[in-house]
Formats: structure tokens, sequence, C-alpha cells
DNA sequence: ACAAGCCTTCAAAGCGCTTTGGATTTTTTT
DNA sequence: AAAAAAATCCAAAGCGCTTTGAAGGCTTGT
């Protein structure tokens, strides 16, 4: 048999009838057979790989591990089309270096860009090296068209910080991601939002931004908590802030939710899934998991059609009640 | 200048001028070429690449957070090197299958197993698919050689016990991982060593094993201090499930260290660091990040020589005094 | 029974590199 | 200055597939 029937056999071509079909088939499976990728993608001219490069902070050498999770989702669907994944984790300054080197020796299809500034020169870098992307999250100073997947980050946190205001507090803190990041900066503005809308004004000093750490959640709750008039609820962007704002009550032996209130993003983590009755910890919610899988599906569509306009996919994260919010205690 | 001369210069071989070198490496980078990765690949015979299988509980979704930071120290080296990191999220039943099909296309060059269990069929299979491979852990009942990095679980659980025995602790609870993986299994080995030697009979009540989420750690502890006889004490393999005791202690009005003694397992992730000038966490500490460098390293060694006899690296958890120790509270 | 037409199969070219073996140029030796 | 040796360079083959264009085998219609 011939090698051009055996690759159509496989390849499902309509030239070849069904019967040698699967004779093909039974012979392949019987001696395993799959064709060697490496000659298949240079016949083809198609890598059939997936890049996601995951910015490694120099200073900390931080992973954000929301990643584990969006690339669990992400993963799935690959596999499902064929595409490998490619992962390298760079260190934050030649971030735009590897994705061009990715480009200039063909080894991909497409990337996924991860954790994008308010000021993201990735996108228009991209857009010139005119290779399919798709961004987790957003970059509000970006005015280019862009593929990209993301939660509404300012109206959850605009709501979170309503409930707060709603349930009679009035000082109201926020420790936040990376200040550059886009995520962050909306979600102070919808927190900022909340609170000019009823009036209340607070310093700078109920805000923090730093790296998603429990550490970190640690040390700014204790900042906050030690200032003159501390706050009786928290706004927080990672559940693992969340655990070190747990500690740092702990420690000033305050109750989470009966002396400070608490809201969290939850991005559902598997090693973190707040799945009680009453949840713990009352929430902004959305699954990264899912991110990944429509982030890839993006991707995918955008490879497989290169004329497509670029579209944006806006999931709306929920509120959750949990135990963390009460009305705040009289002093 | 023919193919040849540039193929040359480019790789560095000794039949080309360095005038010549020189003259194509700065073409090269003016132009921005870099050989195509899948024409080199084809022409080579290499994948230049390695694979990452790590499994995805089907159950549960759970993915264990420790293999990003895992991975950020394999991808520095692979980088290095100039191999890519090939990652696949496959649902635990078919990960056989999965190493299979790589091997079938030729897609990796090696790979890397994650979570090895006590009984870990992988190990014969991938022998028998003559593919490079090392083991981030070992398993136990395993009689063939394979390359592998692990850390001393049995001696250091069996230090973190006898440091609570020493501190005059004799109710001491285990909180551990999937009871069929290799690392829990030891674990629990060096804790019974440790109890055994001080004449310490405890029944299996005081013993858990489960996936290593928050939630997890929350439950368990919440199972072992309803014990007719609560242990004063607790060991625990993830710094994860530590925070979810901690949760569980907080819920029962008891203080870390000084009602209940946590020993934890601290893989050092990026995003848990304990870096306090008194840690948290009187833990066994051992960087996993380390572990993925070193576990690339062996890789690439076995890759480029395949000859090499496998080795195994084991490395010391260092057992870390911190606040969550303390001698047991008279009651 | 034969030609037309369709279905099925095949031989060969090509994907963009690396690598071999030979050709050419330069340097060294006599 | 000619010959030998060394240093450069190049043409062509080949990596294992896919894909094109053409040939062969079957069916159908007359």
């Amino acid at each position: 048999m011939s090698q051009t029937t055996v690759s159509r056999a496989l390849n499902g071509f309509p030239e070849v009838s069904e019967k040698t079909r699967q004779l093909v088939l039974a012979a392949a499976a019987k001696h395993n057979y799959k064709p060697n990728s490496r000659a298949r993608r240079l016949a083809t001219g198609k890598s059939m790989t997936i890049g996601h490069l995951v910015s490694v902070s120099k200073e900390h050498e931080m992973v954000n591990p929301i990643f584990a999770d969006f690339i669990a989702g992400a993963s799935a669907r690959y596999a499902q089309s064929g595409y490998d994944l490619l992962l390298s984790l760079v260190p934050d300054e030649d971030e735009f270096t590897s994705y061009k080197e990715l480009a200039a020796r063909s080894a991909v299809d497409g990337v996924v860009v991860h954790a994008p500034r308010a000021d993201e020169k990735r996108i228009a870098q991209l857009n010139d090296l005119n290779i399919p992307f798709v961004v987790h999250g957003r970059s509000s100073n970006t005015i280019e068209k862009y593929n990209w997947v993301d939660v509404n980050n300012e109206r959850s946190f605009y709501r979170a910080t309503q409930l707060l205001i709603e349930l009679g507090h009035r000082t109201i803190g926020l420790i936040n991601g990376v200040a550059e990041m886009d995520f962050a900066m909306r979600r102070e503005k919808g927190y900022r939002r909340a609170l000019k809308e009823n009036q209340i004004k607070l310093t700078d000093d109920y805000l923090t931004h730093s790296e998603m750490t429990e550490p970190n959640g640690y040390k700014n709750a204790l900042t906050l908590l030690d200032l003159p008039t501390p706050p009786t609820a928290l706004v927080t962007s990672s559940i693992i802030m969340a655990n070190g704002i747990r500690r740092a009550l702990d420690e000033r032996d305050l109750k989470l939710g009966r002396d400070v209130s608490v809201i969290t993003h939850d991005d559902d983590l598997s090693y973190f899934r707040d799945a009680a009755a009453v949840p713990v910890y009352t929430a902004t919610r959305s699954s990264v998991r899912e991110a990944g899988r429509l982030s890839a599906d993006l991707l995918l569509k955008a490879i497989a059609d290169p004329g497509r306009d670029p579209e944006g996919i806006l999931l709306d994260a929920e509120l959750i009640l949990g135990s963390s919010t009460k009305p705040p205690r009289r002093r």
C-alpha cells in the first residue's frame, strides 16, 4: 500500500475507500504507528503548538499560581484539537524577546499572553509579528484590537465594595495585586467608584499593591490594621492573600467576619475550592480554568481563520455570599 | 554564501572561519533569522522537547499546585539548553496512553514523571518504550533502575515527629496526601517510626489521607480535633493543608502553636514563601523549584548520553524551626 | 462488449533544514 | 615557484511526512 494512501486514510481525506481506511487504521493501531510529529509539521508547515509564556518576576521568582489552573483548562482543549502546549517561564524583562524568538523559528502557531499590564506593549508587538494570540485579561491603555478573555473586574469589585457599604462598613481597605497589572487597576477603579457613590472618602493608605502571595496578604493586612482608624472590612484580589489576611487577623485576635469582614476574588483554584454549604469567604468568583478553556477555543478559532476579527469575551464573576462578611462590630 | 556555511556558522562547527561566522551571525541578527524549528528537528532527528505530563485527578479536577514551581525550575534549564517544554495535563486514567502517544509520534526526547505512586506502573512502561525519563519522587515498589530526584521524606517526617515528641507531645496526628502516593507512604513511615521508637501507640484514627487542598486540611483537622482524645500536635504534608488546619483551629478557638502544634512540609512555593525572621510554621523544607532544576539537569544528561546508568538524587529537607510548635498545653 | 466516467491508488516533488563528500581556495613546506 | 597540506566552502542527498498530478481499476450506460 502506498504512502499516499496511508497518509490520506489517517488524515481523513475522502479519496480513500472506507474499507482501505479501516485496513490502514487497524494496521496503524496494531503497530502503534503515529506519523512522526517532526516530519508532519515540516510537511504541513504548521507547528501544531500553542505557546504559553508565563513571566516570572525576576525579583521574587514568583510564579502566579493561577496559571496552573488556567493551563489545565486550556490544555484539555488543545489536546482535543491535536495541538501541543509549549510552556516557557521567562524572566519578565525578556518577555518580548521570547515571543520574537518563537515567531522567528516558527515554533508555535499562536500564543497566549498572561497577566497583561494596563500598559501592555506585548499586544502591539504581537500584532506586528502577525502571530495569532489571545490575552488572558485586557489592557486598558491599548487601542488596537485583539482577542481577549477577561472577567468583569471593575464591576465585581464595585459590587463587593457596595455590599460591604450596605452592611454598614465605612472604612474599607483594598489589598490588591501589583499596581501595573490591568486587573488590579480595574479592581481599584470599581472599589473607588463604590466609595465615591456613597460619599465615602478614604486616603490611599487603605490601599495596598503587591504580588499576591500569602505573606504579602499578611503583611498588608497588618499595615492596614495598624492605621489610626483601622478598616472594618477588606477587599482582596486573591484567595491566597485572603489566607494571609486571616493569619494577620488571627495574630491580632480578630475574628474573620465578626471583627473584620473580608471579600476576596476567588479564581476557583482546584486546591482552594471553597465548596462548603456556606462558603468560607464572601467572594467574587470566576473560574480561571473556564477562562483557560475559553481562551484556548478563541485562539484555535483565530488560528483556523486568520481573517477573523478579534473578539473579546467578558466573564461575569459571581458575587458569592459566604461567612466572612457581617455588619461592622460596634466598638 | 551557501546554506551549508550558514548552517555551520550558526551551529558552531569548526569548519567555518571566525570571520565568516561573524558575518553570518550579523546577517542573521539583522534579519531576525532563526532556523525553522520544524525543519531543523526533522533534519536532526531530535525533537528538542521535553514532555511533562501532569495528571489531573478526574474526580476532583485537582492540579497539584507544586507543579508550577517545579516547572519554573525545570523550564529555566531547558531554555539554557535549547529545549522546549511540552506540557500536557492528562486525566490520570490515561497517563500511559499519553506517554505512548508521545513516543510513537516522536514528539519528545524525554519526559518527566510527576507524582509517582508507591506502586508505579509508568516506570516499567517508560523503560519499555525506551524513552529517557526522570521521576520527581520515587516508587518504593519498583525494582527497576531509573533516574529520580526526591527528598528524604521518611527521614524528615521522622525528625518532625521526633521533635514534637521531644517537646512533650504524645498525641500526634498526621494529615497526609493521597495514600497511594509514594511520598505519602514514606512520610507515614517516618511518622510511625518516630512513634514506635518512643513507645507511643496511636490508632489509625490519627492519620488521614486526601488530596492536599486547603478544604481537606480543614476537614481532616476537624476530624482529628473531634476525636475523644484530640491530638495536641499535627504533622502535615503541605503548606496548603496547613492553611486549612489553621482555619480549623481558628474555628475551634484554638491557637496555632499555643494550643496545637503543627509541623508542615514546605515546598517553598513562591506564593507561600515563609521568609519571616521566625518562620510561621515549623517545617520540613525543601525547594521544589530546586528539584525541578535538578530533574531537568539529570534528564538532559540522560538524553545526551543514552548509555548512562540511571542516577538518583536525594535532597535533604531541612527542619526549620518556626513558631507553630510549642510544648503541649496543660489542660 | 466498449467507451466514458468515477473511484481508488500511486510515484514523485517538496517542506527547510543538517550533513556528507568533494571542490576550491589559501597557506605552508620544500 | 611548485607541490603538499590545511582551511574553507559548496552541491546534493536525505530527514519522514503531505500533497499534487497522473495512472489504474471499476462501474455504469449504451
